[in-house]
RNA sequence: GGGGGUGUAGCUCAGUUGGUUAGAGCGCCGGCCUGUCACGCCGGAGGCCGCGAGUUCGAGUCUCGUCACUCCCGCCA
């Protein structure tokens, strides 16, 4: 007989009746009856039910075993009495009679309880997180994402692209993040730094003659942490194709992220069509954002000629200044209390807005509110129409510059489909969201930068940058929005060298510049590089919307806190002297407190 | 770096207007119990009320500071 197991804790069934059985797992619980007592015995896989009686010599060494110690139990497998059946175990039709027992391993008291449903503190569950693992709900979402991580490798070796790893110790990259710096022994003061993403490694890959590369890659980045951003590290779908197009990096992207979704979401509705592709400029009007949630039935309209010149003297002045108006409409609410618009309206001024105009139509499409009468019928049917408005809706509006009127407008958006409850429930809508800005401008200082990264090509490649006003030009740049939350970015690259110094002197950059920070690229694409393109879906948050939970930490097996500590591992740490003196460091940290 | 929330037993939390010995559930320890599976019943141990000042005859409770955790803003090409 195997020393340890000849089952799983989970794989005895009544077809096992009457054969010596021999289990090794966690003491998950006992349930002492005096005379007998049961042990439900766990592993990775289920819980099997074991019992024993005082007749036994080896009772007292079960009955003193604690909690979460490790035993290896051998005995026979009993069929239980109809009445004793458990349907809620896969094994509860059967249990094993303990007739021998070795204590492999026996645990202490614990801080955080496995058994239960117990909520703890984080930092608790974080220092113990091999005892916070053993608990059904850390379990099941680390093994789902061990399964959407390998149904995704599948998926990408089965649509042609190949697994490469590119280095953890590269340069440091003067764009983007804070880097992770790494001192080299070999080179005294100077140091290697983790990378924010493989970004010019694949690129390279590309130019190297690979025509499709992908990889689960470790991407690290020194930024403060969030509820679904892990300070420091965190890990992407990392992919590059060349000799494509945007359609064709959507094409191969698109039944990936959709086929993982079908496979593991349980009871959520996903769609079947093609994702919407929609504009950067359109997300923003519609949706206010360009992280649009689809599940929210409203669209944000644009209505400042409805005001403009109006007497309604507030909104009139400030378009005359200029300021917009977009609105937001509220369907089927006129009949709600006056505190439902109050609240509201006090609420964007607690986020810093002035304050949120609204129109309330009531069911015989009377207008009322504050508002109403300074509008003549004829803007207040230009509203109704422009929004689609029936008789009993309301809608709020929003009078800011530009940038200010769309951010409010879709966070009253999300809080007006929240307050009705208009949100579609159980469902995973899907967009690209493309036609991003290559360069934006600084409100203050007026200077004009890239808006998404450097690497991207124009659209109208060199002959737009010539010729073209720079904050009109678009990039081939597109994210994936799932739910409101941002799940992919990614781009057709530039991969000329003359686009990329025009590109760069746009935006206040000279040749040299280029070849300090991107050299290794920039040299490569002397000798022969194909147009490429790709994208870098994040697994993280794609297994936190299919495990329903809001924090990354819940899908993660070792977490760092916010403050970027490793409470299990205690890191970061101090080290010696010695070894500072190997790498030629001093610490000065008084500057810095 | 800034703002909000939380901090009482190992854990989850209650604690009235500032007033006697700070409570409950889970866990732990002891006792009883042969069919439980959230087993049940009886008893017990366990408290720097985050820490430090202050107000007060008196502070878990009020004030100020500080620390820890967490959420958000900044940041995240």
């Amino acid at each position: 007989m195997h020393q340890f197991r000849t089952h799983t804790c989970a794989s005895l069934t009544i077809k096992d009746v009457g054969k010596i059985a021999r289990l090794s797992g966690w003491i998950n619980r006992k349930r002492d009856h005096g005379n007998l007592l049961f042990i439900d015995l766990r592993d990775q896989f289920g819980i099997t039910q074991c019992v024993i009686d005082t007749s036994s010599d080896i009772f007292k060494i079960i009955d003193d075993a604690r909690p979460e110690t490790v035993m290896c139990v051998t005995g026979k497998v009993l069929q239980r009495s109809s009445e004793t059946i458990n349907n809620k175990l896969s094994t509860g039709e059967i249990e094993v009679n303990i007739e021998s027992v070795e204590v492999l391993s026996p645990a202490d008291l614990l801080p955080i309880q496995v058994y239960g449903k117990n909520d703890y503190p984080e930092d608790l569950r974080l220092k113990y997180r091999y005892l916070d693992l053993r608990r059904d709900s850390m379990r099941e979402n680390i093994i789902l994402r061990s399964k959407v991580i390998s149904s995704i490798r599948q998926r990408m070796i089965d649509a042609g692209f190949m697994e490469f790893q590119t280095p953890i110790l590269t340069a440091s990259s003067p764009e983007g993040a804070r880097d992770f710096l790494v001192p080299s022994r070999l080179n005294p003061g100077k140091f290697y730094a983790l990378p924010q993403a493989p970004q010019i490694f694949k690129q390279l890959v590309m130019v190297s003659g690979f025509d499709k590369y992908f990889q689960i890659a470790p991407c690290f980045r020194d930024e403060d942490g969030r509820a679904d951003r892990s300070p420091g590290e965190f890990y992407q779908l990392d992919l590059e194709m060349a000799f494509v197009e945007q359609e064709d990096v959507f094409n191969a992207v698109e039944p990936v992220i959709g086929g993982v979704f079908s496979e593991f979401s349980k009871d959520f509705k996903i769609d079947k069509n093609k994702w919407p592709r929609i504009p950067y400029a359109e997300a923003m009007l519609n949706y206010g954002t360009d992280k649009p949630d689809l599940r929210n039935p409203l669209l944000i309209r644009d209505v400042t000629d409805s005001f403009s010149g109006s007497s309604f003297s507030l909104f009139s002045k400030n378009i005359d200044n200029g300021s917009i108006v977009r609105a937001i409409p509220a369907p089927n609410s006129s009949e709600l209390p006056r505190s439902f618009f109050d609240k509201l309206n006090d609420w964007v001024r607690e986020e810093g807005l002035g304050g949120l105009g609204y129109i309330i139509f009531d069911k015989d499409s009377n207008a009322k509110g504050p508002i109403a009468k300074h509008l003549d019928k004829d803007r207040l049917e230009k509203i109704k129409i422009n929004l689609n408005l029936s008789p009993g809706d309301s809608v709020f509006f929003v009078c800011e510059k530009k940038q200010i009127a769309e951010k409010f407008s879709g966070m009253v958006r999300d809080k007006v489909c929240n307050e009705l409850g208009l949100l579609e429930s159980k469902t995973f809508r899907f967009c690209w969201v493309i036609d991003y800005p290559m360069f934006e401008q600084d409100v203050v200082t007026g200077h004009i930068d890239f808006s998404h990264n450097p690497f991207s090509m124009p659209q109208g490649g060199l002959e737009a940058l010539n010729s073209l006003d720079p904050l009109t030009i678009l990039a081939h740049q597109y994210d994936i929005v799932c739910n409101g939350i941002e799940l992919c970015s990614g781009a057709i690259r530039n991969h000329r060298r003359d686009i990329m110094i025009k590109a760069f002197e746009i935006a206040g950059y000279d040749e040299k510049t280029i070849k300090d920070r991107f050299g290794g690229l920039f040299e490569a694409f002397r000798y022969g590089a194909p147009p490429h393109g790709g994208a870098a879906p994040g697994i993280d948050r794609i297994v936190m919307l299919l495990a329903g939970t809001p924090n990354i930490r819940e899908v993660t097996l070792f977490p760092m806190n916010n403050q970027a500590q490793d409470l299990m591992m205690q890191a970061p740490n101090d080290v010696s002297d010695k070894h500072l003196k190997e790498l030629a460091l001093k610490l000065d940290i008084k500057d810095i407190k």
